[in-house]
DNA sequence: GCTTCGCTGACAATTCGCTGACGGCCGTCG
DNA sequence: CGACGGCCGTCAGCGAATTGTCAGCGAAGC
C-alpha cells in the first residue's frame, strides 16, 4: 500500500511517515500544495494525508482539483481541533474522513486501516486467499491458521498483491507500493522476495504473467 | 485492559483518564460522538464509559450504531441524576450499566471492574500466561506464584502485552501506552525496558517480531 | 536455436534490536 | 544536608535477521 502524506511542518511529517512506515505502508512525503496535487494528479496512491493548511496552495484547493480530475482515492484530511467550518470544507471538498490535530498516532493508524479497507471494498480486516489469511490489522500471513513468519517487506508484497487478488499487478507498480520514492533499488530485488516469498507460502501462491506482473487468488 | 473513555467536559474526561490510569488500564479519551463511533467501530476496546450529552452525535446514537454493527464490548453510561427516562432509554440501546453524575471515582471503578470481570467470564481480575500471573486488581506480576519486583513502567508494558496476548504489538503503539502522549523518548528505550524485563521474567515470556513488534503468548 | 525474462542460491551490506554500562533525577534515610 | 539507592533514559558496540546484489540457470516465446 502507497501513501502520500502532506504536510508542511516537517517534524510532524516525518513523525507521521514514521509510523506509517512502521505500520507497513510505503509512504511519500511532500511539504508544498503544488507538488502535493502534481503527485497525487500523476502518481498512483492508496490514500492520501493531507494537511489543509499549506504554502503555495491550500488543502483544500488540492483536494478540489483532484476530484475534478476524477482522482477517488480516499483522502483523510488533517484539520485544526474544534475547527468546524475547516472540516465541514473538507467534506463538501470530497474528502473521506477527518482528523482534529493534534491526535494519537494510533488513531490516525485506525483511520488509516479503516480507509483502506472500505476504499478496497473489504469489510473485515482479514483478506482470505485459498488456505492464506492475511491479517491486515496485526500483519500477520496465515496458512491453513498456522501462522507464517514473513518479514516487513514480504509483507508489504503479499499484502499488496492480495487486496488485488485476482488482477495482475505490474512490476512496477508492485515496486512503487512496495519501495515508494526509494528507486535505488535493482529489478532482481523484487524477484527476489519473491521468491523468498514462494518458500515460505507455497510456490503457487503467486503466480507470474511473463512480461506483465504477479498475482495472487484467481 | 484497554478502555474508552467517551466524556464532552474536558475536566471530568482528564479525572476519569487519571484515574483509570493510575487503576492501571490504557486509556484512549475522546470528546465527540463521531470520534467516538469511530474508535469503537474500529479499535478493541474492552470496556467503554460513554456520557450521553456529546456534541455531534449523542451518546445514546453512537450507542446503538455500535450494537447495530455487532460490537459487544460492555458499555457503562453516564447519566443525569435522576434522569429516569435516560437510563432506560441507554439500557434499551444495550448499555450494561449506569452511573449517575457527579458520582465516586471509587464507584466508577467498582463498577468498571465488576463489568469486565463478568464480561471475561470468571470473575478472574488475574491474567495468566505461561507461568506469569498478572494480577491488574494490585498491578503485581508473579512467576509461579512468586512475586516478581516490577517497576511501574514495567507494568504497564507487560500488562499491554498481556491484554494482547497473541497479537503483535508495535513498537509505536507500545509507546502510546506506555508513555501516552509524550514523544520525547528515544526508541531504544522501550528496548531497554524490554531487555530489563525479560532478566526478570525470562527471555521466552516476550517475543520479539522483527521490523514488527513484541508479543506475549502463544 | 537464440534471446529475453524470470528464478534461485550464495554472498554482502545494511538495518534492527539487544545488552551492559553509565549517569541523571528524585525520594528516602541517616 | 548529603549520601544512597531505585528507576529509567541514553550511549555505544555487538550479533543476527533482513534485504540487496550478483551470477548462473532454466523456461518461454519467437
Amino acid at each position: 500500500m502507497r501513501l502520500l502524506v502532506v504536510e508542511d511542518d516537517p517534524r510532524i511529517g516525518e513523525d507521521v511517515r514514521t509510523v506509517l512506515t512502521a505500520a507497513g505502508y510505503a509512504v511519500d512525503l511532500v511539504t508544498e500544495g503544488r507538488d502535493a496535487w502534481f503527485r497525487g494528479d500523476t502518481e498512483d496512491y492508496d490514500l492520501v494525508v493531507l494537511d489543509l493548511g499549506l504554502p503555495n496552495m491550500d488543502g483544500i484547493s488540492v483536494l478540489k482539483q483532484w476530484r475534478a480530475a476524477g482522482r477517488h482515492m480516499p483522502v483523510l484530511i488533517l484539520t485544526a481541533r474544534g475547527s468546524w467550518a475547516e472540516r465541514v470544507e473538507g467534506i463538501d471538498a470530497g474528502a473521506d474522513d477527518y482528523l482534529p490535530k493534534p491526535f494519537q498516532f494510533e488513531e490516525l493508524l485506525a483511520r488509516v486501516r479503516a480507509l483502506i479497507r472500505r476504499s478496497v471494498g473489504h469489510g473485515a480486516a482479514t483478506i482470505e486467499i485459498g488456505e492464506l489469511t492475511i491479517d491486515t490489522r496485526t500483519m500477520r500471513v496465515a496458512q491453513n491458521g498456522l501462522p507464517l513468519n514473513v518479514t516487513p517487506l514480504e509483507y508489504r508484497l503479499v499484502s499488496y498483491l492480495a487486496h488485488h487478488r485476482g488482477r495482475v499487478v505490474s512490476t512496477t507498480e508492485l515496486q512503487d507500493h512496495v519501495y515508494g520514492d526509494d528507486f535505488s533499488r535493482d529489478a532482481n530485488a523484487l524477484e527476489a522476495m519473491v521468491a523468498r516469498l514462494r518458500k515460505k507460502l507455497g510456490a503457487e501462491a503467486i503466480t507470474t504473467r511473463r512480461g506483465f506482473g504477479y498475482m495472487m487468488g484467481a
